[in-house]
RNA sequence: GGGGUUGUAGCUCAGAUGGUUAGAGUGCCUCGUUGACAUCGAGGAGGUCACAGAUUCGAGUUCUGUCAGCCCCACCA
């Protein structure tokens, strides 16, 4: 074994080990309850960043600790086509080669993407073996595969049977540079530094002229109107007159919408129906003509001059153009809100054409109530609130895409009768008309149309499948917030509408990793840290370790290297305190269980630690509390097991009592072992390599059962915390007096022990080698007078001297007491004053008072002590 | 314009149901190479828990307000 934890020479082996004997996989018929968590599928080309590690990390340790605690668990993995990314990185490609995919044409192109898809859809899933994440492989989806296709099939087809999906022309969210509609949510707002034109629109009878004021003169080309609020005095008498169009001469209306703000800008509003939607709204109302003058790549159309401009260059040419003809009155800056594209952040151009949507209403109601009802529960908890505000104020979802990689609609139109066909099953003859000239809708479904029915099409769905039975609803899902409206909401609706239940009871919501400044990591600040990196560096458990700790449920962390490598150093301690065990047990070739068994104070403590620190762990997993968890095992395994019980063990190990080194070795074996299982969710690697070299140990640790309280309840029976703390006190104290001096640590010094509370006398005696040991110190000596020239302290029940003739400074020694005399002084009088006030003695539940009363006891020995010393000393 | 969230040691963060003299990691200072571990051990400095009120016997923890930061949602041109 070597002296440092090495991870990479271990890692692979262990997961393919793990993987070859099946322990990932699981059947419908297997024992246990059933637990499931369908993955948060990753973009089949993409490759593995910090955000999937914290995810993956999570989900894992969920997954581990319901496996061993003997759930039927199992872990669901797949990938996603992710249609713009995916479409977007192949046409990049292309361009490399010098084509594009209108020159390869449709057919083509699909055959590229899915070479594409051949060739990289497996790095992700390999980067996240790496991760330790125990996935059952065999059952990996992806999700334009047969049976997730025919489920998108299946849904769409009764939904548009349903009438809840809808083919219509609107004005939706245009990306000219993805050239493709997009939903509202993926339409992100950002404010912006514009400003605000103020133009003249003549009257046509020439009788002056209103003032409109605009943050996109260029659309001005499609205005057909202009509207005022119906209760503005300012243009009441005007409403109804006609009005002639700068630049283009086309006479429109002056009407009134109650749409219009009086207070912004002049009141008049320029109405453009064709290229924003709150105008688009009014045209219908007032019955205007849509005027389109931007095309799908944001150029100009059917303008004159202005034919074929960038909308930003048509802008310029504009606003110079109606300076020249006097009609702009001002230019102010002004703030507002504009819409990019969520995967290019193009500018967006709200846009009118023929697409498809789902009607969300009355699939948003019983997602609503499902959470109410408490069907589905999230944490934390404050996500509920984001998730229900937002479906209470759903729109209906733009579910076409203009791309060609994805799930193509199911929609043929017979160029012979003009009928639409909505079919599961390809159609060949119009059913209509029995004509044969049929071409199909050439749009592609959202991505997240396909995964909105995940939790349902990987377990089967369309058939009717064991494990969609078994394990339908699932337990959890693990993702972070950011995808609470794209995915969460809509699993949820989908999963009620098409298996009448919720997908999954839980939603375990996570933050985003973050670079060390605090800023997202991304692809264009180039700040992101590569978690394989990471993990051959470091090795997979450093990274899991330390992505779980140090944050709470929700939140976002951040990503410090030196965090790893204190996680890092974490492993490497548990790899040498297991070194220690067996270097000793392979000296030591005694049987492990002795007999009788005789536990000594320090074995009791430690076991009664074990099961207290498993008790706890248990809960935090329980409540979704990782970081917690992890916490508690780090305490316990550093600053318990290491720092305190092996020191302790060691004067057995090298002594000559048989049954006593025997006893330690069980004691330190049975402990390791367990903290092994408790910490294996979390460091799955380590666990594994170390716990098959135990001896008391067989089988993958995977699958060995979790620690409970009850499987330590005949060895943890008696509560020795507090005597373990008045030693472990006495420890530090003599240590610090050591310190004071500028004694060596390591150099051992005479103790003197007077206890005052006779309770502890006889255990105080029994296991004065404890303090020997940890502190440093000569055997002690119990008396009960107070040596003269020596350094003093107290603790609880005792005083503790240590005689160092010649090298006493008495004056400074009167001083330290003195001003640990206040401190003690300042404590008791608090507690005294509390304990004084009636209200508090009344009120307070009896045992905090008679825990107060308790410190206060000990309190005023202490200053009993320290006050008669400081006399002793002024005297000398 | 709504909603959420954060403000605790130099830095990053923990602190269930209100009740130890408020903790950890990291950084800093002083010591330390007898064999589990220098990826370590011992000790230390460092915090009026953003501010102001309220509730309570008791508030880092609950409530209200203020200030500061971050995020999400939203069709004022």
């Amino acid at each position: 074994m070597n002296k440092t934890y090495e991870p990479q020479r271990i890692e692979r082996d262990l997961y393919e080990q793990w993987e070859r004997d099946g322990n990932f996989h699981t059947t419908a018929e297997a024992a246990g309850e059933p637990y499931c968590i369908v993955i948060p599928p990753p973009n089949v080309t993409g490759q593995l960043h910090m955000g999937h590690a914290l995810d993956e990390t999570l989900q894992d340790i969920l997954i581990r600790w319901h496996r061993m605690k003997g759930d039927n668990t199992l872990w669901m993995p797949g990938t996603d086509h992710a249609g713009i990314a995916t479409q977007a990185r192949v046409e990049e490609h292309l361009r490399g080669e010098g084509t594009n995919r209108y020159e390869l044409g449709r057919t083509e192109f699909l055959k590229r993407v899915w070479q594409w898809k051949e060739q990289y859809g497996n790095r992700i899933s390999y980067q996240l073996r790496t991760l330790g994440s125990s996935c059952d492989w065999e059952r990996e989806r992806f999700t334009m595969d047969a049976g997730c296709s025919a489920a998108v099939r299946k849904v769409f087809v009764q939904l548009y049977n349903e009438g809840l999906i809808y083919r219509g022309t609107r004005i939706t969210n245009w990306c000219p540079h993805c050239n493709t509609a997009l939903s509202d949510i993926e339409v992100e707002h950002e404010t912006e530094a514009g400003h605000l034109w103020h133009l003249r629109y003549p009257f046509a009878d020439g009788s002056g002229y209103v003032e409109v004021a605009t943050t996109r003169p260029e659309t001005m080309l499609g205005d057909t109107g202009v509207a005022v609020h119906p209760d503005d005095e300012r243009y009441k008498a005007l409403v109804g007159k006609t009005l002639i169009l700068p630049l283009v001469g086309r006479e429109i209306p002056l009407f009134a919408d109650s749409y219009v703000d009086k207070e912004f800008g002049t009141g008049a509003v320029k109405v453009t129906p064709a290229h924003d939607p709150n105008d688009y709204e009014m045209g219908l109302r007032h019955d205007l003509p849509q005027v389109k003058v931007i095309d799908n790549l944001g150029k100009m159309i059917d303008v004159g001059k202005y034919t074929g401009l960038d909308r930003y260059d048509c802008r310029k040419q504009i606003v110079a153009d109606l300076e020249a003809g006097g009609y702009l009155v001002k230019v102010e800056n002004h703030e507002h809100a504009v819409g990019h594209c969520h995967r290019c952040h193009t500018t967006i151009e709200p846009l009118i054409s023929d697409q498809w949507f789902v009607k969300m209403e009355s699939l948003a109601k019983p997602a609503i109530e499902a959470v109410k009802s408490g069907a589905l529960e999230f944490v934390p908890e404050r996500f509920t609130k984001i998730y229900v505000n937002w479906l209470e104020n759903i729109r209906d979802w733009c579910i076409s895409r203009q791309l060609w990689w994805g799930h193509q609609i199911p929609a043929w139109y017979c160029d012979d009768c003009g009928e639409m066909t909505v079919s599961e099953t390809d159609v060949e003859t119009c059913p209509h008309c029995h004509g044969k000239h049929l071409r199909r809708d050439e749009d592609v479904l959202d991505t997240w149309f396909s995964s909105a029915l995940w939790p349902f099409s990987t377990l089967g769905y369309p058939q009717d499948t064991a494990e969609l039975r078994k394990f339908y609803p699932t337990s959890v899902l693990v993702t972070g917030y950011d995808i609470i409206f794209f995915w969460v909401s809509r699993m949820v609706m989908m999963g009620l509408k098409f298996r009448g239940e919720v997908p999954f009871r839980k939603v375990f919501i996570h933050g985003l990793v973050r670079d060390e400044q605090g800023r997202k990591m991304s692809k264009s600040l180039g700040n992101g840290v590569d978690p394989v990196e990471v993990i051959e560096k470091y090795g997979a458990d450093s990274l899991r370790f330390m992505l779980v700790t140090g944050n709470t449920p929700g939140n976002d962390l951040r990503f410090y290297w030196s965090r790893v490598e204190s996680a890092r150093n974490f492993a490497n301690k548990i790899w040498n305190a297991s070194r220690f065990l067996l270097i000793n047990l392979e000296e030591n070739s005694l049987s492990l269980v002795p007999s009788p068994l005789s536990l000594e104070l320090s074995d009791r403590w430690i076991l009664q630690r074990l099961s207290k620190t498993t008790a706890g762990v248990t809960r935090n997993l329980e409540r979704f509390e990782l970081g917690e968890a992890a916490r508690l095992l780090y305490e316990f395994i550093w600053f318990n097991f290491c720092d305190y019980y092996i020191e302790l063990t060691k004067a057995r190990l090298y002594g000559d009592d048989a049954q006593a080194k025997s006893t330690a070795l069980f004691v330190l074996t049975t402990v390791l072992e367990a903290a092994l299982r408790l910490l294996h969710p979390f460091m799955p690697f380590l666990t594994e390599a170390i716990r098959q070299k135990l001896p008391n140990a067989r089988g993958s640790i995977m699958l060995a059962p979790y620690p409970t309280v009850e499987e330590f309840a005949d060895l943890a029976t008696d509560d020795v915390e507090e005597i373990a703390n008045v030693i472990f006190n006495t420890v530090r104290t003599i240590r610090n007096l050591k310190a004071e001096l500028g004694i060596d640590s390591r150099k051992k010094a005479a103790v003197v022990l007077k206890v005052t509370r006779p309770e502890y006398a006889e255990t105080l005696r029994a296991y004065a080698r404890y303090i020997d040991v940890l502190a440093f110190a000569e055997p002690i000596t119990f008396a009960e007078t107070k040596p003269e020239h020596a350094l003093s302290g107290v603790v609880d029940g005792l005083e503790i001297y240590l005689p160092l003739e010649g090298l006493i400074d008495v004056d400074k020694e009167i001083a330290r007491l003195g001003k640990e005399l206040d401190k003690l002084r300042k404590f008791a009088a608090s507690l005294s004053s509390k304990l004084s006030n009636e209200r508090f003695v009344s009120k307070a539940p009896a045992s905090v008072v008679e825990a107060e009363r308790a410190k206060l006891t000990a309190a005023d020995e202490k200053v009993a002590a320290l006050e008669q010393r400081i006399e002793q000393l002024k005297s000398l």
